[in-house]
Formats: C-alpha cells, structure tokens, sequence
DNA sequence: TCTGCTACCACTTTTGAATCGT
DNA sequence: AACGATTCAAAAGTGGTAGCAG
C-alpha cells in the first residue's frame, strides 16, 4: 500500500486524513457546512491532510439538497444522483476496463478480502481527460458501503440477510504517482491494481478495510493539488461507477464468479485447463464456454501487448507470446472501448482490455516539478453519476441491485468525500 | 448441521538485482 | 564508464481446500 510518508516525511508517523474545515472558510455558513457532514459521520477525525488543503475563497454558488436517507431494505432504489457541482470544470473520468467490469457485474461480483490483504480484480482503471496539463494533482480511490444491509449468498443469488455491521474507519489509497501533472495523468490510463482489501479490522498495513459479506462501491477521487499535504488545493471532483459494485467475501460464492476470475486473471493461470484444479474448470464450464474464453482477450492468455507498469497495470497483463516479445516496462496498446459485452464484444475488440498505445511513454515516477497553478476554485467537491456506457451485457444479473444508500456515495459538497478518512503511516512502501 | 473464516498448498506472474554485451 | 538487454531467483498474487470456530 501507498506510503505518504515518503511524500510528506516531515508529517511523521500516525497522522490521519480527515476533510479540510470549511467551517474555516468566511463565506461558507456553519449550518450549512454542518449539512454537507455525512450522515453517517460520527466524529471525524481531521488533520493533516485533508484539512491542510485550504478552501478557495470561494463558496458554492447554489449548495445542492442534502442527500436522502438510505431506503429501507427491499424498498425502491432511489434515482441515480444527478451529476453534482464539480469543482474541477472540464475533467472527465472514464473507466478503461468497463466491458471487464461489466462481465463481471452482470454476474454479481465477489471481492476476496483476507486478512493479509487481497488486491482486487478487476481492478479500476481509468482514463482522465480535461486537466490542466500544468498543475499537479492526487489521485485517490476508497470503498464506501453501498447500502445498509449484509447479504448472503442462497444458492443461485445474492439477498440481503440483516442489517449491516457497524461501518470501518474509512481509508483511502492514494496513487503513488500522486502528486503528478495533468499531463502525466492524462499521458495514460491511472490503474488502482495495487490496491489491497482486508477483512483485519487492526489491519497495519494500510488496506482498505472492508465488512465481508456487504456490498461496496469504489470511488475515484481527484485533488486538485501541488502536494500530498499541500496548503493549496484547487479543486475535487469524485467518480463512481455502477458496475464497479461488488461484495466482499472471504471465499467465492459464486462458482461463475470464480471461473471469471481464473479466465481473466493471469495470475489464476494455474487454475485454467493445465492446472491443478483444471477438474473443476471442466466441471462447471460447458467446452464451448470454455472455448469462448480461450479464444477471447477476456482469458488473459490471449490478450495482446506486454505488462504494464504501475499506472497502466491492473487486469490483464500477461504478454502473448505469439506476439513479438516486449520490453518489460512498455505499455499495451489502448483499445476503444467496445461496445456489447460478454465474451463476443471481447472477441469483437479484442483490444479494449488494456491501457495505452504502445508508441505512449512509460510512467516516469520522477516527473519535473511543476508549480500549482493556485488558481482559486469553488469551495466544492463533485460526486459524477457516471452511467455505464454503450453496449450491455448477455448474462443475467445474478440478483436485482439492491437499495442504494445515496448518501453512502453521493457526498456532499465538502472538499473531499472521505470523512474520518484514515491514512496509515505504517505500511511498506511500494515505492 | 450450517456458515463463515483461516492457513496452507501448488502454481503463475512480477520484480529487481546481477550479469553480460555494446 | 555508461547504458541497455538478458537472466534468474525471490517475492507476491491466485483460487482450492481442509479444518476450525461460532
């Protein structure tokens, strides 16, 4: 997990992220900064480097409604949230293994958590347009609750059985590029592969700590900002994607969840049809299925382009050896995203399940520094309803969404969107 | 008895240091 | 001496499974 104290060593260990006040802010009025709190916000831990971002002089030209109280269990899902004040005008974030996302969304899916740490796979990874190519930016992703409930797997399907467990201090990862330019984020595709799930509620590692058993729902957040504690911030703007939904667990449920993740992740190669468990490959998947992933980029195996380094890397990574060998670092090449879904768009586009074109740089950790531009932005943060795009999935949904507690995802306008957010010194450097 | 969690397994990929060639 | 390519071993990541606890 990402280790800030390398960018911030003179923080020292154990401090916590928490949202910036905008109490502080002259024209922003308590009350109404009191409303932005989350609701489900008890006492947020604030410091350092959340609350060292300055709020802009400006405040929020007409503040959005509070968000409504989450459903009760089995009631109608409330609308998607409307697209949000944005605070970083003209940046737009789109996911880049969407159709990866959506196979695995039309089956319902299942997230490891272990008390270790299990990475998750898909992993998000998102392209990021309209920054300005100057000034330095973070990029941070978290896991909210989707809803209030604890679900249980019944055999065929996901349902709800009782009321969730109380909810985790909040962490958030941040990127290791961070802080970099917009021109490097916008340079290639920004993968969160590395990002960890645990199940340790004394995790001491720094992974996000997840309930198992519960629906969750990651979220991009960009922090408009030259350092990681910087004084200044010029904006936020939040991203969330509907099919990036999922349920933790701590052993798959769901067998075709299980076989979509050794089809697509390289790393489950052992499990495919030459490895040790092949048995249960043939078990559950028909041959023709079985082909049809052989066949399709889905299945790792098959995908074009070499590894990916730590921005681009993230869910399908294994090089083709029937392609012309790659140096390790170079990037894959960007596909457009295809339309249909299921393992004939994959067939379609083969392409569209990896990052940048190849001719694109690697990353470079070690950009030049480049001075915040400190222009001021409204005192806001933005939460984007981003609807999937064109192309819809063949397979059923395992089970129907469940009531969205919009509240848990939509935020409110304060400068960053974790409450209580805990960032922990104490985990090993990546980098 | 059932459900959920943990530790361990064999396998694969990734990573980085060491080595070699230009 | 510097740089890039290659090699190789260790580390890390994967799902399956047996066993345990509540």
């Amino acid at each position: 997990m990402y280790h800030p104290r390398e960018l911030c060593p003179s923080l020292g260990t154990g401090y916590r992220l928490g949202p910036p006040q905008p109490v502080t802010e002259p024209s922003f009025p308590p009350a109404l900064a009191e409303g932005y709190r989350y609701p489900d916000l008890d006492t947020p831990k604030l410091d350092c480097f959340l609350s060292g971002i300055e709020a802009a002089p400006r405040t929020l030209a007409a503040p959005p409604p509070l968000p409504p109280l989450p459903p009760a269990l089995g009631a109608e899902p409330s609308p998607p949230a409307p697209e949000a004040l944005h605070s970083l005008p003209g940046v737009s974030l789109s996911l880049e293994n969407q159709e990866l996302w959506k196979e695995f969304n039309s089956v319902g899916t299942e997230m490891i958590i272990t008390k270790a740490g299990r990475r998750m796979f898909p992993a998000c990874r998102v392209s990021v347009t309209g920054l300005d190519p100057e000034a330095r930016y973070l990029f941070l992703l978290d896991v909210v609750p989707v809803d209030g409930a604890r679900y249980r797997w019944q055999g065929r399907r996901w349902e709800p059985s009782g009321k969730a467990e109380p909810r985790l201090p909040d962490r958030v990862y941040i990127h290791p590029d961070s802080p970099a330019t917009g021109a490097h984020w916008m340079r290639q595709p920004v993968s969160f592969h590395r990002v960890k799930l645990t199940n340790s509620t004394l995790d001491p590692h720094g992974h996000l700590i997840l309930h198992s058993m519960h629906k969750y729902q990651p979220r991009v957040h960009l922090v408009r900002a030259a350092q990681l504690c910087s004084q200044h911030w010029g904006g936020v703007a939040s991203f969330r994607f509907p099919e990036t939904m999922f349920i933790s667990v701590t052993a798959y449920q769901n067998p075709r969840i299980t076989q979509l993740k050794i089809a697509a992740n390289p790393f489950a190669k052992g499990f495919r049809e030459n490895g040790r468990n092949c048995k249960r490959w043939a078990l559950f998947i028909p041959s023709f299925i079985q082909q049809m992933f052989i066949n399709s980029p889905l299945c790792a195996h098959n995908a074009p382009g070499g590894p990916c380094d730590s921005t681009l890397g993230g869910d399908v990574r294994e090089p083709d050896p029937e392609q012309a060998p790659a140096p390790r670092e170079a990037a894959p090449a960007l596909a457009p995203l295809c339309g249909g879904s299921s393992a004939e768009a994959y067939l379609l586009h083969p392409a569209a399940f990896h990052g940048a074109p190849s001719h694109l740089p690697t990353r470079n950790p070690s950009f030049p520094q480049a001075p915040d531009s400190g222009r001021p932005a409204p005192y806001s943060a933005a939460f984007l309803e981003l609807q999937p795009g064109p192309g819809s999935s063949g397979c059923p949904a395992a089970a129907p969404p469940a009531p969205f507690a919009s509240h848990f995802l939509q935020g409110g306008p304060l400068p960053l969107p974790y409450p209580g957010a805990y960032l922990d010194m104490g985990s090993k450097p990546m980098y």
